[in-house]
This record gives structure tokens, sequence and C-alpha cells, in this order.
DNA sequence: GTCAACATGAAAATCGATTTTATTGCGCGT
DNA sequence: ACGCGCAATAAAATCGATTTTCATGTTGAC
């Protein structure tokens, strides 16, 4: 037995620890709404979910907290931040004045390289669009990536990393709204052409008229999700999608708000 | 035993977990110099200098690490972050960039109650300037916790979380490498009256003005602090600043750089 | 009838042991 | 002598048990 039969060179570079692969998926939960906004988040509940320990669940959870996700009050746990108007309004003021900085960088200092990545981010997006019109699927992860990848890719000549950082932590949490939005419309709304005409004013080299359409974008992404959040308030708060694992005690009637946050 | 033995009502809210705690420690102990960067940090070494269990740290060091301080890499352990002058320009530049669209925002919008704070922020900051002014005393944690008091209330009334986060954020960020720089410099420059000058032109509202002597002082801090960098650059790096606990095998001569991380 | 202290149960937080993984030094074959 | 594979060691990562803390419902005194 000449050994070596761990580790496929191919997948060299993906070792990946527990806690890592958790907070992936703990992120993209909450962002795809599996988690509603001010769901209290139960470790042992989250154990059992991912089948895995205490300990990475843990460390998963002060990651996504980090990002904003999710709050954290010691000795009182986790749960998913809560979504309101006025936070969508921020997130929507703040990526449109990061991306308008960064982009304007961007198409100053970006070389070939950077064209051909928007390019290929494109067509990758692109090509996913297509197959994924079936709107019963209620997330597509992949095109969900090649869509942060595009945007990232369109400010990644910007010079900044601390920038970029920023304006992908804003990308979440803009998505999650965008989410929130589209479990109830079901069905894709058709924006292809809008990240289209971004990209031809990008390659154009026209900064203004980019950023005229970066924003526009930005900003309907904001109108579109606004609708929702109306709808939600009021709405009595639930836990995950499957439906949380039975109480001994069915919680009385009288309590119309289960499993929420004491603020 | 009539029991309540345990909490005084007075410090009924400082309810703070063991991990919270290793976290404002830790980010302090970044920040402020005690581990250079590109330190190994060794869970256990942590455990025995703070003398608390491994999740805590570990915990602290998430999120330390999602504060762009500490590099992770699945398997291998947290480094400090390196600093490079690279680094050190895109901090002031996003720093530059974000605090001049919140300073004119809260500028715009301010009422009263912001102004009130920015002074109170700043006699604190300069009654603690005073008696601190030994210089052997290496950080004055409470002046340095009243000046980015002080600067995050000039902001304070920008109308986005997002935006004061970044914001803060970034100030840590280049706080770690005015105090590396610090610790050569011996001594505090005095630069009280740049602050006494910010904050006037604020409260007279001269937003140009304010924006001008903000980002002047964030581009005086970049002087000051790239003038170590490059005699940081070439030093061997070594452990925390209290001796490295002694190896068993003391490090043969010909291994110039000790505990650093594989690149 | 109202309020406060108390008991009870649930969840978070912590710890220490165990498992997994990476790194380093050594021996062997070429 | 040089490179390659293997063993030994150190560190990270994970798990499960235990301790602390909070929330809830109940009882008793005023």
């Amino acid at each position: 037995m000449t050994a070596r039969s761990k580790k496929q060179p191919a997948e060299r570079t993906g070792a990946e620890s527990l806690a890592s692969t958790a907070y992936e998926r703990l992120r993209f939960d909450i962002i795809s709404g599996v988690f509603p906004p001010e769901t209290k988040l139960l470790i042992r509940e989250l154990c059992t979910r991912y089948a895995i320990g205490l300990s990475p669940i843990r460390e998963a959870l002060n990651r996504v907290s980090r990002d904003g996700l999710v709050e954290h009050h010691d000795q009182r746990g986790f749960s998913v931040t809560a979504v309101t108007e006025a936070d969508l309004e921020d997130i929507t003021k703040s990526r449109c004045w990061a991306n308008e900085f960064a982009l304007r960088e961007s198409i100053a200092n970006g070389d070939q390289a950077w064209e051909e990545a928007i390019l290929i981010a494109y067509h990758r997006m692109a090509r996913l669009s297509g197959p994924a019109e079936q709107s019963d699927a209620p997330v597509d992860a992949a095109w969900e990536r090649a869509h942060r990848t595009f945007h990232t890719s369109l400010i990644s000549a910007c010079n900044s990393k601390w920038l970029i950082g920023f304006c992908e932590q804003l990308f979440d949490a803009a998505d999650r709204y965008r989410f929130l939005a589209r479990l109830q419309f079901r069905g894709r709304t058709q924006r292809q052409n809008e990240h289209r005409d971004i990209m031809d004013a990008v390659l154009r080299r026209d900064a203004d008229q980019a950023v005229q359409l970066l924003l526009d974008h930005f900003r309907a992404t904001l109108k579109y999700s606004r609708l929702e959040i109306d709808r939600l308030r009021g709405l009595p708060k639930q836990g995950p999608v499957e439906p949380a694992h039975s109480r001994k005690k069915p919680a009385p009637d009288n309590a119309p708000r289960a499993r929420r946050m004491a603020r």
C-alpha cells in the first residue's frame, strides 16, 4: 500500500474546518431567510440541524455576528438581526456611497485583467440565469454566488481591500432583505439587463454613467425589498422553516410571539 | 444563609462573559502592540496569559479576526495581521473617504445633543491628556478610549450605523500602526490642538473646513506611522512582549525568524 | 389584590479530554 | 550526497460533561 489514499491532489486546498463550513452554511441560511429576523438561535438546535458539536457552532455564530447578520448578548445567546426600514435605507445609502467611490477608482485604475474578470463574472452569472428561471426553487445558491462575484469584480480594481470588504458586507446585508422579499413575490424579477448595462458602461470606462446605473440598481433593490417590510411587520414571528422541535408544553394560546429575543 | 452574596446591585449590568472580556483584552493587546505583527497566536499561551479556557479564547480570536486585526487559516491557527505600507495607505485612504462622508452628513443633520456629545467627548479626552504626559507609560488606555469616543462622536449624527461601524473598524486598524510607531518614538506627539481645531470647525458647522482638518489629521497620523514601517521591516519577528515561554530546545542560531506564520 | 422573594427548568458559557491535522526531523533508497 | 517517504511531535479543532446564568411560574406576606 503506497499510502497517499487520504487526499486527492485536486482538493488539496479544501481543508476546511467544521467551524468554517458551519459559518458558510449559517450565513447562507440567514441571508436566504431560513431563519427569519429576530429568531432566537438556539445552539443545541443548530447542533442537531448541522450535525456538529457546540464549539464549531459557537465559533460560526461569532463570525456571523461580526458580519452584522446576527446579534449577540452576553449570557443571552444569539438572535437574527431584526429588519427595519431604517436599516434597509441605511444599508442602501452606505453601499451607494461605498460602491460609487470604489467603482470610480476601479474604472480609473483597472487594467485588462480587471476588464476580463468582469466579463467572465458576468457571463457565468448570465449562464446560470437561464436554467434557474423556474420559480419553484426558492434559492439558487450558484446564481447568488455568481451575482456576488460579479458585483465584487466591478470594484476589484479600486486598490482597497478594506473598501471591498465593506462593500461585500453590505451586499450580504442587502441580500437578506432581497431574499425576504422574494419569499413573497415568488419568481425572480428579471433584472439581468441592469447588470449588462452596468457592465457595458464600466467597460466603456464611462464612470458617470456606470455609477448612475449601479446606484439605480441598488435603489431598485431597495424599492423592491421595502415593499415586503411592511408586510412582514405584524406577522407572527416563527422559528426556522422546518417546524421547531416539538415543545413538551405546546405554547399556550395567549403567547402570540414565539421564540422572540427579549429587548 | 440568606444568599444574595454574589452580585452587588451596582454592577448589575456588568454581566460580561469571559469570551467578551477576552475579546476586549485581546483586541487591546494587539492594537497596542503587545503582540507584534505576524506573531503566531498560540491558543494555549493565550489561555495561560489570560487565565481562561480554550473556548472563550477561541471565541475571542474569531471576533478579532473579523475585525481584521488577526488572520485565520483553517487548521493552521491565528496570527496577527501583518503591517505593510500599502495596508496603511489603504486604511488611511478609506477612512478619509468614510469620515468625510460621515462628517458632512453629521454636520448637516446634527442636533444639539450631538453638539454637546462632541463637547463632552473632547473635554474628557483633554482632561486625560494632561496627567498622562509622562512618556514612560507605554499606553494610556483611558486616553485611547476617550480619543476613540471623540472621533466617533464627530460622525455620530450621520444616521448610519453601518458607516459608523466601518469608521470605528478603520480607526482601530490605524491605531495599531500609530502604536507601533509610538513604541519607537516614546513620548506622545502633542496633537491635542488638532482635535480642538476640528471640534471648533464642526461646531461652527463649517463642513469644508472641518473635513479639511480631519483629513489632515488622518494624514498626519499616516505620515507619523509610516516612518516606522521601514524600521520594522527586517527586524527579527518575536513573540509577545514578555519573553516567550522557554523552549525546551532553544532554537538553533540559524533560525532567524521565530514563530512566524507560513505563508 | 398586588408585589416581592423563591424554586424550578432551560439555555448559555465554560472547561478539560480527545481527536484530527499539520509540521518537523529522521532514515532509507537512489 | 540528495531527495522522498515515514514516524514523532506539537498544535488546532472538536466533542461532551459540567458550571453559571437567565427566565418563568409559584407561593406567601403585606
